[in-house]
DNA sequence: TATTGTTATACTCTATAACTATA
DNA sequence: TATAGTTATAGAGTATAACAATA
């Protein structure tokens, strides 16, 4: 409702080009109001962290997704696939191709409950259990460490309660 | 390596159940070490946070992506395609249909530049200004509003200042 | 030869409906 | 009737190759 469709009087000579604003293309494009917007810079950064554990866990080819399923299934024995989705997130028609690929792998197990034979009790396999154990090796003394020296160990504890915050009351 | 296939001794007659593992359904599942996962926290946080984008600045059906596109655009006049995209990390290719649907809605347009006949410059109409003054209100006086209650203005600002940290330099 | 915008395409994530077998 | 796991499917988001127009 400011400027209406551009009644600005054509300039002279020089600048009579089309759409010729007279940009330093060398100059870097502003982000101005973005980088004081949570959300956008919470995305930014989700998605080097992400990155950045993708790099570590590298060698034991786990994604952020599959490693927080071993260790949910780690700390939670004789839970079903519900369950376990639920807690994640993850819908449960997406969590079996996620839990095909583990179980492809033998890092896990469905195994039919006796209580209740519609639903798997999941468990982790030695080789998860062992796998688990590397990944977590690698995500403290890599991933995790990295983050530690860039934030302090004070920055870190601070930055998690903050969004643990945000996760579970925003 | 710790313990092999379940050579373990059937236990007797109340539990010769296949997995009966005595779990207490109604408690919940433990997250443990993933709530000190920044990644994962991380990753919660955001996506509630755009959630939250998404339902404030819902009568003005602006995704968080179309809004930073506005929002980059009133602040860089005069640049073309490839320069938003980029600062934005939307790859070409993809940054195609988003702007087509920005085009298609009258909030912005494609001007061919003079000075150089394959690029398309990007500018707001008066109707994407509009728009766009409306969805800053929204978010200001809705979406960061709730996060400064959540989180306090200070820890908004420590919030912010230790996420670009990770976006800029990890 | 290189670059801009574009198309086509593919792969991952996410979301919903509906089936089966059990309860 | 309802629930657990599953299939099929559709939509976003993201990634790469290649083409036409232009430099």
């Amino acid at each position: 409702m400011a400027d209406s469709a551009k009644p600005v009087s054509r300039p002279h000579r020089e600048s009579r080009k089309e759409a010729a604003v007279a940009v330093d293309e060398t100059q870097a494009v502003q982000l101005g109001e973005l980088s004081d917007l949570l959300g956008y810079v919470l995305k930014r950064a989700q998605l080097k962290v992400f990155e950045d554990f993708l790099r570590c866990v590298a060698p034991l080819q786990l994604t952020p997704a599959q490693f927080s399923v071993l260790l949910l299934l780690d700390g939670n024995p004789g839970r079903n696939q519900t369950e376990i989705a639920n807690t994640l997130g993850i819908l449960r028609p997406n969590f079996v191709s996620l839990l095909d690929s583990l179980e492809s792998r033998d890092l896990c197990s469905r195994v039919r409950s006796a209580n209740d034979r519609r639903s798997h009790i999941l468990m982790l396999t030695d080789k998860g259990r062992s796998v688990l154990a590397r990944a977590k090796k690698l995500v403290v003394t890599k991933h995790e460490a990295r983050l530690n020296e860039l934030l302090g160990p004070d920055g870190r504890e601070t930055l998690l309660a903050m969004l643990t915050k945000i996760a579970e009351d925003f």
